[in-house]
DNA sequence: CTCGAACTTGACTAAACAGTCATCTCCCAC
DNA sequence: GTGGGAGATGACTGTTTAGTCAAGTTCGAG
């Protein structure tokens, strides 16, 4: 057994089990089989099991993070950053779709929902994660209307609605495990901003 | 306590907790507590706990269909249904904040969700109902290009575009347990569908 | 070499879990 | 009135759960 990644271990097995099934179905001890961990190590590591799931949202969101840094790179036109996210997602899900079997989803999205109830560190990471993704959206619509290529308006309520209908998508594609309403994202996505299809590049 | 109504109890304390919470977190006995009924009891009416929540998502779907099916009545214009869906949505989660404390979305779609990866009969269910309520969708959705109030196109995909809209919202409002989204409903669905608002009522 | 900190191990607990069962009670058809 | 079926009851089983713990092992710094 390799050393000193065991913590690691522990994290990916967390995100593979809980991503694929649900946060209430997956049991430390199934995550410490996989991780080939035993039920000591995983308690030296982390306080509850709690605990690893907040620290499997932040790995996980960290990894996504540098993928949108550039989807959403400042180095494009607003609108093109929009066009490669809608683009990225369906993409992304393809990946998914391959290395899991099926069309998971947004991970942060699941475990949110599920814990809503109880105000625990889990319900509040995937919360703040949510709305660190939704700025991405907000930002690049801030910037489209600075330069008018989007009509001036409220864009914290557009970066919601364009935000819910893709949230929306990845939730469908999850339970119908199905593509295709996201690989129809690139079209569709701009309805929800008001606009009828994807901008022409000359404009 | 009174008579012959345990099974109802145990139904409607299934969907009390469950919506409330989550499938995975909520046990029998918790069920139990909560419908006055004793674990003997429970066995007698149902064979299993899934068995129980197959029938929780049958009775919640059977009291909302009649609700749907004057909110979609085809006595109604086909783009008047959807407006007066859209409306609902919004009035039908201010009364379940009101009854339950809290915004929560989507019943079925809650539960469908996280029982997504093993094929049983609860997620089956979930998904079957999921279904049943995009047809009404579509059914609007194909009346409005019958009598030329929508663009012709492929009805499936638009309704499902508007549903990924409208439970995407839905998801929304309970992760944030916000109405906002939902109360703008009348507004911005239509833009799922490619319109840039409700429709004039003298169309 | 040696000490201590980081890490590992497997056996352990107490509670919660789904599900079982023999027995009891009620009430209605006959 | 009585036999039988529907329903109620609580004690029970075996398993799984999260979490604990004392006794290990490993390994680099001094």
């Amino acid at each position: 057994m390799s050393r000193g990644d065991a913590r690691d271990r522990l994290i990916q097995a967390a995100i593979d089990l809980i991503w694929t099934s649900s946060y209430g179905a997956v049991s430390v001890d199934a995550i410490c089989e996989r991780a080939q961990v035993r039920k000591g190590s995983f308690y030296h590591f982390f306080a509850s099991k709690d605990d690893l799931v907040v620290a499997a949202l932040d790995t996980h969101w960290s990894s996504r993070r540098p993928v949108l840094d550039d989807v959403f790179s400042a180095s494009r036109a607003p609108l093109e950053r929009l066009q490669r996210y809608f683009t990225h997602i369906g993409e992304r899900q393809g990946e998914v779709r391959g290395q899991y079997g099926r069309v998971l989803g947004c991970f942060h999205h699941a475990v949110g929902s599920e814990c809503v109830q109880r105000p625990t560190a889990v319900a509040a990471k995937a919360q703040e994660i949510s709305l660190a993704l939704r700025r991405y959206i907000e930002s690049a619509v801030r910037d489209a209307q600075a330069e008018g290529a989007l009509p001036s308006g409220d864009p914290v309520a557009a970066a919601k609605g364009l935000f819910a209908y893709v949230t929306g998508a990845l939730a469908q594609a999850r339970v119908h495990d199905d593509l295709e309403l996201l690989r129809q994202l690139p079209q569709t996505a701009w309805l929800a901003l008001g606009m009828a299809g994807p901008p022409k590049p000359g404009a």
